[in-house]
DNA sequence: GTCAGTTCATGCGCATTCTCGTGGTCGAAG
DNA sequence: CTTCGACCACGAGAATGCGCATGAACTGAC
């Protein structure tokens, strides 16, 4: 998962991408305006933490231009607190969420995991999918009630997977999601990590559909190959 | 659109119903956690606002209750604003959004606006066509429920065929579709490949239209008379 | 240095796709 | 009605290149 900070504030900044990184999230940084418009604008991310009162381009306005671009990732935006106006503007301009300054780091974690979990879909903090259970919460999973022991990236790969249960997922769109801006994708690490994880919760469960991608599936519905 | 508030302060209540529907909801009420989480359980909304502090059962049990039974509506909680611990518990708990008492009605209007904005988006993408199912975000096509497993051309030519039921798409077309190049246009492929589409799905959806190309459509609705 | 985690390179196996050839079907003209 | 030519279906083999396993090189933490 990728998520990108826009907070002029750097001390806050950091202490946002700190946070977020050890709980395991891809983060990319921006510290006014324009640098947040373009890189939301350019780079596919998860979930996007947008303060309001930014040098260069005001953060509703970064909003605006972001959804009349079309782009609909989750944006939870910070605002001081006496700014009541501002929640409503940010709302109103397609906000998913909002924090007033100042704030505990966890709240802020709490929400952008409940914004990343309900843009995929998913009610509960506990993704499950036939043996395997993720807790997005806790950063833990777990196959047939036994913990996993996962590295930084095959966690991200699952999780990823996870949380686009049943969907094609390709190659790029998953190197785009576990690594940040510039990483040379002709490799085949994606490949070696599919594997790798596939050893460790089995191999039924992560379906390879050739030509497009991966797919995370519980079994048993097994595709039956209709060639009478 | 059906909104429950459960709230047991009468006077909070009253005021929240009034302003919803006002804005021309559908409200009903609960005024302790029992009577909240019987009417979430039993009954359709398409929202929810739903206090913490609650008498008889607590308002993050009743959501976990919810969740746990596989409940997915979205739901707004209702929290002191000293209780930031409750607002992160309730967001684990599957919450989608919380304000912080006291509030402006106004925020929560716009809040709830949010919430069934965002639920609304999660319909899935499928296209129907007789005995055949196209899901379009998972890259998946079933025929009478099962899985058909398909070659990604043989997928991208039923995808097309699908977005376009009715209509007679020639052979030019699937073949500029379907490929990205230019692609040697004097070979048989796309014959070929609607063949084996045919042997998945049954003889009766594609039609070819000798001359012009191929018509997907459901069987039994008259096409005849197209040929006079 | 050691170790865990990650990246890169290689070669093989095989699913997928393409080509080709034959035979079948359709429609219009004689 | 018959005949002819164009169009289409389909099987089988050939070629392509994707995906995977494997192991070695690299990196950073301690």
């Amino acid at each position: 998962m990728r998520i990108l900070v826009v907070e002029d504030d750097v001390n806050l900044n950091r202490q946002l991408t700190d946070t977020l990184k050890e709980a395991g999230y891809v983060v990319d940084q921006a510290f006014d305006g324009e640098e947040g418009h373009y890189l939301g604008d350019g780079e596919p991310y998860d979930a996007v933490i947008l303060d309001i009162g930014l040098p260069e381009m005001d953060g509703i306005t970064v909003l605006e231009k972001w959804r009349g671009a079309g782009k609909v990732m989750p944006v939870l935006i910070l605002t001081a607190r006496d700014r009541w106006s501002d929640k409503v503007a940010g709302i109103d301009a397609g906000a998913d969420d909002y924090v007033t300054k100042p704030f505990h780091v966890e709240e802020v974690l709490a929400r952008i995991r409940a914004l990343i979990r309900r843009a995929a879909g998913h009610a509960s903090s506990e993704i499950v999918c036939g043996p395997v259970r993720l807790d997005t919460k806790g950063s833990k999973a777990t196959v047939n009630g036994v913990a996993l022991k996962l590295t930084s990236h095959e966690f991200r790969l699952l999780s990823y997977l996870m949380h686009h249960m049943g969907q094609v997922v390709s190659r790029t769109e998953l190197v785009e999601h576990m690594y940040d801006q510039d990483f040379d994708r002709d490799s085949n690490t994606i490949e070696v990590f599919v594997g790798r994880l596939r050893k460790k919760i089995g191999n039924d469960l992560i379906e390879t559909v050739r030509g497009l991608g991966y797919r995370m599936q519980a079994p048993g519905m097994v595709s039956k190959d209709a060639k009478s």
